[in-house]
DNA sequence: GTGGTCTAGACCACG
DNA sequence: GTGGTCTAGACCACC
């Protein structure tokens, strides 16, 4: 059983925020290709969310190639890479939250470490995972 | 005379996009603490866009601290500083923002090097803008 | 204003059907590149359906790579073409339909004369709508 | 021995799949009236699939009028022809299809050069079973 | 049990 | 005004 964080007070959907929670496990490792979600009222009871609004976070994983969806079977992931079609809009995205940063008053010195940092923290989960596979 | 551009075919809002836009000319210090914004009307009959985009676009840097709105006598830069108040949103951001490009196919590298490249274009803007100034 | 049906008791989700009368309404031309389609909110209450089951006959044709939708500017015609990605669901779905319109008794003959009837159907209609143009 | 093959990546359900598979084999000739369908529980473990699928696959061909089933002593084919009830909905199937294959860019005499070959495939498969049975 | 569709209706974000 | 998100809950399709 993984672990997955919603924050509503965020200005990001509810269901976004889901998929991209998904998104982590999936390039952390905790979850595999061929691997089964938890079905989608499981999920909605965790979090306390409506059911269709899980649903709608799956079928966007579906859309950007992660998972698939069958009815009656669940979904399973099928891959850890986005369709390049997320490309542009991606580097859109890191641009003006570079500049914003920088306005926050962080040199380029210290965004390279926050970067750093985080890819650290993603090597440290999946390290930790093959471990913890490699135990048993 | 300073430009903005903005993309209606991006998922980001209009008046976001503005925003943005207005926050990338205080950093590169086009504009500076005590110049003047463009009028309302004027920003958006250039772009093309409702009066009302703007005005929330102006409301928005205000509530980050970056310009002073005053009624009937137009917006004014009153630094180049956004809120702390912001960091927390912003890591968070940068977070799913990088998970993502790595599973885009990117190595750490490679968006090192996306940095790299934003940052030096940011202070090329910079300098090119010095200069002109000390031809003046 | 263009016309839609749809029937409550095909087998077909009521989206889908939304969705595939707009796909004849672009292709015959009654709706181009550039048009707006109605509102959301219109087709429901025209149609008596939900508004949610229109926005997903909406997201659709997004996604088939026909309509823009931006939020408090309604929906946008980008094109007539279907994404490359669905051929193959296409011929699949073609395959099985005329096997079962042979084991319904129809001859190769009679099939060739309905898909021409459907041929004829359509570049009438797309006839008509030019004539009617050409008058104004 | 027959067989048949199914797609769990299509989004048509499976039981739908085995359905089609059957009334192609039943319209090659393979199979004829009075022969005996492979048990519910064979074509289950056959394919992989969940038992209850399969049945449902069964009582829909029952429903078309093709076969016949027996508690405890399977599934008989009954005829080669399906209720007229269902020519109204191939109907309209077909008329979509081609609607959205003319989308994707193919021209009316693709779209029946396409037919043509289904349909040489079909008598093919029909002589080549003739020839078999000749030579017994 | 699974996911999919649809409804009724609230509220938000956007132009 | 527009589309987007989310809820609560019903019912269907599928395995």
């Amino acid at each position: 059983m993984v672990l997955i964080h919603i924050n509503f007070d965020l200005p990001i959907p509810i269901y976004e925020q889901i998929a991209s929670e998904i998104r982590r496990l999936i390039f952390e490792g905790q979850l595999k290709a061929g691997d089964s979600l938890a079905s989608v009222r499981q999920v909605a009871n965790d979090l306390g969310v409506n059911l269709n609004t899980v649903a709608q976070a799956y079928r966007l994983l579906e859309k950007q190639g992660l998972v698939q969806l069958r009815r009656g079977s669940g979904a399973t992931v099928t891959g850890n890479r986005i369709h390049a079609a997320y490309e542009g809009l991606l580097k859109e995205q890191l641009r003006r939250t570079l500049i914003d940063l920088y306005m926050l008053g962080y040199t380029d010195q210290e965004v390279q470490k926050m970067i750093d940092h985080q890819h650290a923290l993603l090597l440290e989960a999946r390290e930790k995972l093959a471990e913890r596979e490699g135990e048993n």
